[in-house]
DNA sequence: CTCCTCACG
DNA sequence: ACGTACGTGAGGAGA
């Protein structure tokens, strides 16, 4: 029989985190009899998803009782100098034991004691009744309970994810053993708590000390042999306060807490009570929770909705501002099967299984006439409904792309998810209707109905808000003008696809086969075994463990095996080019060659989809397959493109791509006079970067070394430098690097400003902001962790860069497509790749293209610097260059 | 399902 | 003193 499963929670630890994790959010999360709710509703987050992980049959979660402890009468300034807990989280405590209670969840505390005791006291008696034990806690102090039995999960930045604690773990991390970890926090103290440690001990020292000794007292006893030195001297000086700290540190393990195992077993809890909470709380989130999760609980929402057939379709009577909503199961629309249709019009809302019947006289009226349809997704409906041999018209309103450019920080595409940002809980998400992976099946008719009929309601009731919302961020015109249009355009390119061939690939797939077997011969010769090369981790073993390469980094997992590493190693043997050379080409046979062969549809062509409201900056991603990534950099990689060739057989792929199109639009924001002016003068900007900060006469005088340093540089700035990262991908020196970022800032001063004044207002708005008043939001802009905060600050630098010049290309494919449309040109926008287009030409049509693509992108928005365009042709995507 | 690795701009 | 480049998607391994 499988062990019963402790959960161990520590409940005031969690609340804290909770309640900052929400801390922005404070104004935003109030009860409607004005209690503060941030925690509870993080808490009961955080809460679900550790049952959910760990599935307890017992569970208990302890909070502290009071001020006065044991260990206050042993050190009065225990915890001395902390903050007061702040009362918009006091308040909600009471509240979050309530709601565990109701929940059927046993909760505790116990005079004189803190929750870690009672953590300490229960995990002990569940191992000793053989159980397998769990403990959740944002607190460090409790991995000293880590054993064979027990595993100790601390929470990492951010709700839901944690790190699993277990001796092993606490070896790599500390090189001490759980218990051991009480005397190392005695030597060096700790802040938080207020008790000092040993003067000048801090982690290091302390973790060295003790791996060395065992322990405190194995410390002390060992203090004679030490060499005379000031360490020894504190070590004697500060005994006491050691001795104090490790009394101090010590969790009780046999405090009097009056519970028994059998007491903590996880209960059904109480739903009549806990609606009652989350309605006085104003929860809506979780009263819908509630209501899927009872059977009888159930609100059936009657949306008394018609559903259309062959025989009542003279009833349906659009007028009007209409709603439409098309199913189909499944992300790939391309392929994905039908599964109905919903339409709410004129007061009425109408659902369907018999997507048929889109084809038929009053729907194809519906759907190609006047009446103005608002939809999720205009994209997916599109392409859905090109499929049955309709092209819709007056497609007017996308929620999906509206919701996206409100605020991208959520990036779901689901309906549902989505109007429950909005506060709107009717509709539930496909997950719940649907199911996912191999369990994802179409419910009964009425289930099916109702969801359908819930969707396409939705869609108009919120679409005055989310329009209100792009109003207030300005954002009408980067709605209306850019991101609507463009889904049409992105829409056509999918289903136009690009013709591949596939015996090019197959061809490739042979050459390859050949190559990675000799190569993994010689490999495992070198090697003395095989082994699977394709496991970063046997592959590491080998290295490492039977070679004794040098470890240059390791991996959360084990030894780092990157090529980085691997191209530091590749004096020291042989085999490690051989490597190199074979993870290349596997690379390149498993994506792209067998990968594409497998997305080729039946019509001999490729569709991948472009993801319109995926990524934080305003670009778009590719998907099934990524035609954004296929490889251009290596001359094995670059044949895939031959694969990749023209409709018609005299045909041309034609590329024309931004020339530095980040880096000018730095200039054109920052309004640096230097940049621009190079840009103006059309100078090699790398080579004009080194001139200038070089300190050289004329760009003639430029090394190719200096150009490449140039290069990494304004690569670097855009990115949000640092001269670490910079002496990292150059191979310099730190300090080499730094010399370069001072000079670079001194020729180039405006672009200084620019970068500190981007930071200063995404921390005044927390966000930033494109040139077409796209929006990234930075909540952790203002974040205590450096880390944390350093990454919000690059991210504020880079995304009004990187967001500009995806609205650019974006006006310019919208250009683009009507220029074609209104020539009649039978030449097609099929792929973009950030910078660059990509175009299927016809013979004759090559001299108009390459006059008008480039004057197209050239002037698809007016900046302080001139936009240049390159192109390149042939008959296959390799030879467009 | 997560991690590592690596392809692109 | 902190430990770092920005944005993506896919395949294979190993739990």
């Amino acid at each position: 029989m499988a062990k019963e499963k402790m959960l161990l929670i520590d409940g005031n630890s969690l609340a804290f985190r909770g309640f900052y994790a929400l801390y922005r959010q404070l104004d935003k999360f109030i009860s409607p009899d004005g209690l503060h709710t941030n925690a509870i509703y993080s808490f009961k987050n955080m809460l679900d998803a550790i049952l959910k992980q760990v599935q307890p049959d017992y569970c208990l979660v302890a909070f502290d009782a009071g001020k006065t402890t044991f260990r206050t009468r042993m050190y009065q300034d225990y915890k001395g100098g902390r903050q007061k807990t702040p009362s918009e989280l006091l308040e909600q405590i009471p509240v979050i034991q309530e709601l565990l209670t109701d929940l059927g969840i046993k909760q505790y505390q116990l005079n004189d004691y803190e929750a870690d005791d009672i953590v300490g006291t229960m995990s002990l008696m569940a191992e000793e009744a053989g159980m397998e034990v769990t403990i959740y806690t944002g607190d460090r102090d409790l991995t000293q309970l880590a054993s064979d039995s027990t595993t100790v999960l601390i929470t990492k930045n951010g709700v839901g994810e944690t790190e699993a604690y277990t001796p092993e773990h606490m070896m790599e991390e500390y090189g001490v053993t759980p218990t051991q970890f009480i005397d190392v926090k005695a030597l060096m103290g700790d802040n938080s708590d207020n008790y000092p440690g040993v003067t000048k001990v801090g982690p290091k020292t302390a973790s060295r000390l003790i791996a060395k000794y065992g322990s405190l007292e194995g410390v002390y006893d060992h203090l004679d042999d030490m060499k005379a030195s000031k360490l020894k001297e504190n070590l004697q000086n500060d005994r006491d306060k050691a001795e104090l700290g490790k009394k101090l540190a010590t969790i009780e393990r046999h405090s009097p807490v009056e519970l028994a195992i059998p007491d903590l077993k996880l209960g059904t809890g109480d739903p009549v009570k806990l609606r009652r909470l989350y309605e006085r709380l104003g929860m809506k989130s979780f009263l819908a929770g509630l209501a899927t999760g009872g059977e009888d609980d159930q609100v059936k929402v009657n949306y008394g909705y018609i559903e259309l057939t062959e025989k009542n379709l003279a009833d349906f009577k659009p007028a009007g501002e209409s709603d439409f909503y098309l199913e189909m199961l499944g992300e790939n629309y391309h392929l994905a099967d039908f599964v109905g249709f919903a339409i709410k019009t004129n007061g009425q809302i109408y659902v369907s299984k018999d997507v048929a019947l889109l084809t038929e006289a009053p729907l194809v009226d519906f759907l190609t006439g006047d009446l103005v349809k608002n939809v999720f997704d205009i994209k997916r409906t599109y392409v859905g409904l090109h499929r049955l041999g309709v092209t819709p018209q007056n497609f007017a309103y996308d929620m999906l792309l509206a919701s996206y450019l409100i605020n991208n920080e959520n990036n779901s595409d689901d309906l549902g998810e989505i109007a429950h940002l909005y506060d709107n809980y009717q509709v539930k998400t496909d997950l719940e209707v649907y199911g996912k992976g191999k369990k994802m099946a179409v419910p009964e008719d009425e289930v099916l109905f109702n969801h359908l009929a819930g969707k396409v309601s939705v869609i108009g009731e919120l679409k005055q808000q989310l329009l209100a919302k792009l109003k207030e961020h300005e954002q009408d015109a980067l709605f209306d003008e850019i991101e609507q249009p463009l889904a049409f355009v992105l829409a056509k390119m999918e289903i136009i696809g690009m013709k591949v061939v596939p015996g090019s690939l197959v061809q490739l797939q042979s050459e390859f086969s050949a190559k990675l077997t000799q190569l993994e011969d010689s490999i495992y010769q070198a090697a003395g075994e095989r082994f699977n090369l394709n496991s970063p981790k046997q592959l590491g073993q080998i290295l490492f463990e039977k070679l004794h390469l040098p470890v240059i980094k390791k991996t959360k997992t084990g030894y780092s095996t990157s090529v980085e590493v691997l191209d530091q190693l590749k004096n020291a043997s042989p085999i490690v080019n051989m490597i190199l050379e074979y993870r290349q080409i596997s690379k390149i046979q498993s994506t792209y060659v067998k990968g594409l062969l497998d997305t080729i549809q039946t019509d001999g062509r490729i569709h991948s989809r472009y993801l319109q409201t995926q990524t934080a900056t305003g670009r778009l991603s590719s998907v099934d397959p990524n035609l954004q990534n296929i490889p251009t950099r290596t001359d094995e990689g670059k044949q895939i493109r031959k694969a990749f060739v023209a409709s018609e057989k005299d045909g041309y792929i034609f590329s024309c791509d931004y020339s530095q199109v980040e880096l000018r639009v730095l200039a054109h924001v920052s309004g640096d006079e230097n940049m621009q002016e190079a840009f103006k003068t059309g100078y090699d900007i790398h080579a004009h970067t080194a001139m200038r900060i070089f300190h050289l006469k004329s760009p003639e005088e430029v090394t190719p070394l200096q150009r490449r340093h140039a290069k990494a540089v304004n690569f670097g700035i855009v990115y949000g430098i640092s001269d670490y990262g910079l002496s990292k991908n150059l191979g310099i020196t730190r300090k080499q690097a730094k010399e370069f970022i001072t000079s670079y800032f001194d020729q180039y001063p405006q672009i200084k400003t620019y970068m500190d004044k981007a930071v200063k207002v995404a921390r005044e708005k927390g966000y930033a902001e494109t040139i077409m008043h796209r929006r990234r939001y930075l909540p952790d802009i203002n974040a205590k962790n450096f880390n944390v905060r350093s990454f919000a600050e690059r991210t504020a630098i880079n995304s009004p860069i990187q967001g500009s010049a995806a609205d650019i290309i974006k006006i310019a494919m919208i250009n683009l497509e009507k220029e074609l449309e209104k020539r009649q040109l039978k030449s097609k926008l099929v792929l973009q790749v950030h910078d660059e287009l990509i175009l299927d030409v016809p013979k004759e049509e090559l001299e108009t293209i390459k006059k008008l693509v480039p004057e197209v992108m050239q002037n698809a928005v007016k900046l302080d610097v001139p936009l240049i365009a390159d192109i390149g042709y042939g008959h296959t995507w390799y030879d467009a260059k």
